[in-house]
DNA sequence: CGCAAGTACCTTTTT
DNA sequence: GGTACTTGCG
């Protein structure tokens, strides 16, 4: 049987066995994703499953795009009738399908980020809370992860005020998405759940037809998901769930790894296979990798192993600043693509935060070396695709009010803060929501009766209601292009965009997007629209990743999970950059960033450089870095060191500054505003401001002729006069 | 009500 | 070094 042609017995036993619960752990560049794909293409051809039987989960849109691709080329037909997709496109699916029966309106649109801000800052509003106070963000975080754990506001029984606001926040926010007929990211699964809690027939139906269910990347998902799952999955139990613990990076999302130990709790006649052989890296990489991740406490060891040649160790590179970091990056590619060692493509430069793309970019831009960036602004959270979006959504769902109230001023129609507080209260007065407040008015033209609006304003809102009253009608006959064409034109945004000084650039931006809605042009033109706004809602960054083209890849160590490069660049290897400031207090918190590291080291198949600065200019301040203790953790004969500013002492330096570290803490000299103070460079100086952070305190100095500088005391040496 | 200029706050990672 | 929000004036 070719489907099982070139596999080793771990795999083919992953793929052989289709009856019954499977949980593979698989290692790094172990081919889970072949495995994955082989037993799907097993099912259909060998066993002869009905594709419509299968569900395959994906971590994300593109993952699932690629192996439909692999799928289409292993069993040709009927790909098409397969289930694949991430758990939020599949609930989604599911939801405009037998929602109604939970009371989930079958327009209902999908809010992100952003649009839940939104609606948290007006929950505060309405409850008159101070949104400095309680940031919107936190509640944000707070609500999405009780949600994630399948918490209803009345299960918060925090005890502090900030836990009591948060569930009065939580509840009206739930009442204000319920409103706009809106379902957020978390809801899309819970709400699914809910669903098959509460109609039993509807999940034996869901049941009946998943007979056989995989589930990709489960060491990241968290409890909802790992719910539905069960809940599909009750019936025939052929359930396959592969994940490796050593890989799980995303418990900030609520993510829990205790799903992979409740699995073989839950399913105790699961059977377990380990996926150890590793294909992609050389044996120096792997052997850096299992340093690292390694040192890791809470975890439960595996053996890596691989026949892959030796192959070049692991360079350290030390530079002294960011920009040197990045040019260094950058001339090291051009040399390797001169050379013929790679392709422009092979390379790709990982890094924590996004913040750290920037100095990369203006040096690939200065080097004038193309390359591609993973989301820098992301191209859907743009000002104006964001406009023509809430357009869009209001066509198809005119209770939406995050994107009512997001358009109906722009272009500027004259509706300000006040008239729209005004709707608002009048709104909720007559019992209405804000749509049909507004349709109330465009009917009422005789005006006679008492509106708090002058007749201006109730022109002008009528004016509003009647034109995206006039975009639904047309919705019903035109295609998703000539749809966004008389949207676009008549609402005058068009006008009003091209006017604005960056309008060129800003309409590209929509005409991008037009391209977008072209992919949907074919479909019936309801079905389209809810289509296009699905699809936009729930791609991500990685999604939209160019395959073709012959360049460098920029792009998160977060968002590299999954991927794999012949030669791999992580920059930004200091304490504080990776692991994470934020990170380093809190021991879990420190092994899911070393867990990260471990995840970009083992995309690389061939070479990797670990790239760190000395110093580093973070919102505008200089600060200076350690070499992170994930480089301490490679023992020094596997590594090669280069770089600007190597020492040879240094290594032990660094190691043995971090001992220290503890015992410095607190016996830095104190300063205050006003202290006359002495440099050995700047000569005298005035403090202007002494800050304590966390294991140092930043001085800011005055000096004579010298200007105002700023030092960090565990460097700098500065005395009292 | 709109716009320009100033200010606080920030930055982890994303479906 | 940027943005999202506030302030003040026309």
């Amino acid at each position: 049987m070719d489907i099982l042609d070139g596999l080793n017995p771990a795999q083919k036993e992953a793929v052989e066995a289709i009856n019954g619960p499977v949980l593979i752990l698989a290692g790094p560049g172990s081919g889970k994703t072949r495995v994955i794909t082989h037993r799907v293409a097993y099912l259909i051809r060998v066993v002869g499953v009905n594709p419509r039987s299968i569900m395959a989960v994906t971590f994300t849109n593109k993952a699932a795009r690629e192996m439909e691709e692999r799928l289409n080329r292993l069993v040709s037909a009927s790909v098409r009738d397969l289930t694949l997709g991430t758990f939020h496109a599949i609930c989604a699916r599911i939801l405009r399908q037998d929602g109604k029966a939970i009371g989930v309106d079958k327009k209902f649109s999908i809010y992100d980020d952003d649009d839940q801000i939104s609606l948290i800052k007006r929950s505060l509003q309405d409850l008159a809370l101070d949104p400095k106070q309680f940031a919107p963000r936190a509640l944000q975080s707070v609500i999405s992860s009780a949600k994630s754990q399948m918490q209803e506001p009345s299960d918060l029984h925090g005890k502090s005020y900030f836990d009591e606001v948060t569930k009065r926040v939580y509840e009206r926010y739930q009442r204000l998405l319920t409103d706009s007929a809106a379902l957020d990211f978390d809801d899309l699964l819970l709400k699914t759940v809910l669903l098959f809690r509460q109609n039993p027939k509807i999940l034996e139906r869901y049941q009946q037809r998943y007979m056989h269910i995989q589930v990709d990347e489960f060491q990241d998902t968290n409890l909802v998901q790992y719910e539905l799952v069960k809940q599909l999955a009750g019936k025939y139990r052929n359930v396959c769930v592969v994940g490796d613990p050593d890989q799980s990076i995303y418990s900030w999302r609520a993510a829990d790894i205790r799903n992979i130990l409740n699995f073989e709790k839950d399913f105790p006649d699961a059977k377990v296979i380990l996926l150890e052989q590793n294909y992609r890296s050389t044996q120096l990489i792997l052997d850096a990798a299992t340093h690292v991740i390694s040192a890791n406490k809470q975890r439960k060891p595996k053996e890596l192993w691989t026949e892959n040649e030796k192959g070049l160790p692991p360079n350290v590179i030390e530079t002294y600043s960011a920009e040197e970091e990045a040019q260094w990056v950058v001339s090291e590619i051009d040399k390797l693509v001169r050379s013929g060692e790679a392709k422009s493509s092979d390379c790709a430069v990982m890094y924590r935060t996004n913040a750290q793309s920037r100095a990369l970019e203006e040096a690939f831009i200065r080097y004038g070396m193309p390359y591609k960036l993973v989301a820098g602004t992301r191209f859907y959270e743009r000002r104006e695709v964001k406009d023509v979006i809430a357009y869009l959504r209001l066509i198809q769902n005119p209770y939406d009010t995050v994107s009512l109230r997001r358009v109906i001023n722009v272009p500027q129609r004259g509706i300000g803060e006040r008239s729209l507080d005004e709707l608002t209260r009048w709104a909720e007065s007559q019992g209405v929501n804000e749509y049909k407040a507004l349709q109330l008015l465009a009917q009422s033209n005789e005006s006679s009766e008492e509106l708090p609006f002058s007749a201006r304003t109730v022109k002008v809102l009528s004016g509003f209601a009647v034109m995206i009253e006039n975009f639904i009608e047309k919705s019903r006959e035109l295609d998703m292009v000539k749809l966004f064409d008389h949207v676009v034109e008549k609402s005058g945004y068009k006008q009003y965009i091209t006017g604005l000084v960056d309008g060129e650039d800003r309409w590209e931006n929509v005409m991008e997007l037009r391209g977008v809605a072209q992919d949907y042009r074919d479909l019936p033109p309801e079905e389209g629209l809810t289509a296009l706004l699905e699809g936009v809602a729930l791609v991500s960054d990685v999604d939209d990743l160019p395959e073709k083209v012959d360049t460098v890849t920029l792009i998160t160590l977060h968002q590299a999970k999954g991927l794999e490069f012949p030669v791999v660049f992580i920059i930004g290897m200091e304490e504080g950059i990776l692991p994470h400031y934020k990170s380093i207090d809190d021991p879990a918190q420190l092994e899911e960033e070393r867990r990260l590291c471990y995840v970009g080291i083992t995309r690389a198949k061939q070479k990797v450089y670990l790239v760190r600065a000395f110093r580093r200019h973070l919102m505008g301040s200089s600060t200076v870095n350690k070499p992170s203790r994930f480089l301490l953790d490679i023992p020094p004969e596997l590594i090669e060191r280069g770089g600007v500013t190597a020492k040879e002492d240094e290594w032990i330096a660094a190691a043995e500054a971090k001992e220290k570290e503890i015992q410095l803490d607190g016996e830095l000299p104190e300063f205050k505003a006003g202290d006359h103070v002495r440099h050995d460079q700047f000569g005298e100086g005035v403090v202007v401001n002494y800050r304590k952070t966390r294991n140092d305190a930043e001085v800011v100095v005055a000096f004579d002729g010298e200007g105002v500088k700023r030092f960090l005391l565990s460097f700098a040496k500065i005395e009292k006069v």
